[in-house]
DNA sequence: TCGCTGAACCGTAACGGTTCAGATACGCGC
DNA sequence: GCGCGTATCTGAACCGTTACGGTTCAGCGA
């Protein structure tokens, strides 16, 4: 906890009204309703107000009475600081940030403690909604969201969840048609490196069962579109190498793409689940000595500014526009009858690290 | 304004306690103070909570008994999407974050309207103080928040503002350090682009009455910097073309290189006072075919992670270091009996950006 | 049996506003 | 002179909670 905390507020709408003689109704109606009261009366108020030191009224009591804080509760599984740091979670801020402002309502980044759980801060945020960005599907803290008794709106994880909007794409179709594009190099031996997909802190390959058990929908949805892509040229996804990361950073996938070729050194292209997965992969790449895509075919997944720059084949999502309309989903005035759900599209950036494998591995399936 | 308000609770702390026939007081303390109630009563309390809906205490509610609202709030001179976009801004905010996560506070980002001013927002928002970042001295939200009753921490500019914290960089320093090392090369024909130095909307060259006039302490310290720098070598300030641009952006920089470099071909550097600004100019040298460092010197300031991808000559300054200062003054208990004011170090890093000028144009100072 | 103690619980008074249904006075048309 | 609309201001209820200073009562030692 921290040792802030407000002074005592020097004068009240209860102080300066008796300091003049007139109801606090007059005096709340001099800084709301200027029609309510007569011109020399305002001045008067507004006078004495600066007089005294009156800050005018006061924030949170005036949340209380009208019930609504002019703000959005923000909630992110990572901790805070990873909202600035990662370029897909800053593209969808940048967003929500818009949307916040042309709706003139401010935005609360709510403080997970990344180390022991606590939902306080959750329970604690004057908000009048929330957006959760990505999260697991049994966050705990997300749970203490839908608690609150504010809409709520979702982007990409998790999904379905009764009463809730979701924003978000079809990342199982978009990942689908990457595969293609792979399959139709000709690559058969693929390697993949993955996000987090359970609560724990986990490094290193994920079985299937893994795979199958994640609470993290979104790369539950990403593996499936790969598998289903492969299974259509009848490459067996059992066969396929999948390597989890829990932290989602360059160095972390850098580890992970050594820890792939290192146990799989025939694999043609990596595919990744995000674009930072894949710039370690490249780093890793460059490291060995690995030309790209000569040698190594790599692929991500999100199309942020930093993939454009290498020059990256992934699947681009519009960052940008997801945070806006997950910030216009719900700051919309008007009755939802029913949550909505809005699926935004996705689309393959071939760049130039993807390319035909060597002729060697071409068509090669024998696993 | 927006439609969102907050759903009527459907139960309160009272409607609880009287359901229950015990006083608002055992409620509160259920949730607050377990140990100031037997263990049966208290799930007794949290049972009916759940069968009645009752979504436990109201924060607004809390926050205006406690008086603390268990946020901080954050006001940027930009629209807030300005957060998410500017990486120096980007490093300042990851290690605000940090600090807030430590101090279990929220972030609250302020919705300032870019288009006409507005400064409700900052009157209601509810906050247990204020950061603010690199704003005008005569912004008109910034003075809005000193009317708050909520202790303030400046970061960078406005200077000196009574009984407000404040942390920041020696810019003036900075630059002058950076000035040597150039003047230490040879150059002498040196043109500048800055940012925006006051209020309206200005693109263009920036002369000394408006240098002077500036309203932004950090742009006019840099150029002092450098004045201080090549008035030590015996170069006229007068006769050292500034380039205004009131947004700050690469490609606004490009612009702003390529109306320096017409007006001034003869200039042998490029003195940027952000590192943004200096990888425009690097753009615009590309686009003009001009080779860097050899036909032209172009120099930073910041150290942003796009500067050191570029090699770019900068003054780094720490970013993060310098958010998480900002939150820690604000967020530490006890008593502070003046205005502290924190001055972090800065680092002159040398790239590949900056050179000996050509033969032809050293120590030639004859404009 | 008495006095004392500590645990458990309670009543009241804020916290600082907003809001709405009046009250008052005044001017105006008839 | 009277009814009536209008502009201006007031009173009181309400928002939902926690701080503060009690009161009650079972248990215990003497």
């Amino acid at each position: 906890m921290s040792g802030l905390q407000n002074v005592r507020r020097p004068a009240t709408l209860a102080s300066l009204a008796a300091e003049l003689g007139v109801s606090r109704t007059t005096v709340s109606n001099a800084y709301n309703r200027p029609d309510q009261l007569s011109a020399p009366l305002r001045t008067r108020v507004l006078e004495a107000a600066r007089r005294l030191g009156y800050p005018g009224p006061d924030p949170v009591a005036r949340s209380l009475r009208t019930r609504k804080a002019g703000a959005v509760g923000l909630l992110l599984t990572e901790a805070l600081s990873y909202a600035f740091r990662d370029p897909a979670a800053t593209g969808f801020l940048e967003g929500l940030a818009l949307a916040c402002e042309a709706a003139g309502q401010g935005l609360l980044l709510v403080p997970v403690s990344p180390e022991h759980v606590d939902v306080t801060a959750v329970l604690q945020a004057g908000v009048d909604g929330f957006i959760v960005y990505s999260v697991r599907e049994d966050d705990p803290h997300f749970l203490a969201v839908l608690e609150r008794p504010v809409p709520t709106v979702v982007c990409d994880q998790p999904h379905g969840v009764e009463g809730v909007d979701r924003v978000g794409v079809d990342d199982r179709a978009g990942m689908l048609c990457l595969a293609r594009h792979l399959t139709g190099l000709g690559h058969r031996r693929i390697g993949v490196l993955c996000m987090r997909l359970g609560a724990g802190r986990y490094d290193g390959p994920a079985d299937q069962e893994r795979q199958l058990g994640a609470t993290y929908p979104v790369q539950r949805d990403r593996l499936a579109g790969l598998r289903d892509g492969l299974a259509e040229v009848g490459v067996d996804w059992a066969g396929v190498p999948v390597i989890e990361r829990f932290l989602h950073s360059v160095d972390a996938a850098e580890s992970a793409a050594a820890e792939l070729l290192t146990a799989h050194p025939d694999v043609s292209a990596i595919v990744c689940t995000s674009d930072i997965l894949a710039l370690g992969a490249l780093r890793y790449a460059t490291e060995r000595g690995l030309s790209v895509p000569e040698d190594l075919t790599v692929t991500g997944f999100d199309g942020v500014p930093e993939a454009a720059r290498a020059d990256l084949t992934t699947v681009r999502q519009p960052l940008l526009e997801k945070g806006r309309v997950a910030g216009e989903m719900l700051l919309e005035r008007g009755e939802r009858d029913r949550p909505r759900r809005v699926t935004l599209p996705t689309e393959l950036v071939v760049g130039g690290t993807s390319a035909e494998p060597r002729a060697a591995q071409r068509f090669f399936s024998g696993w």
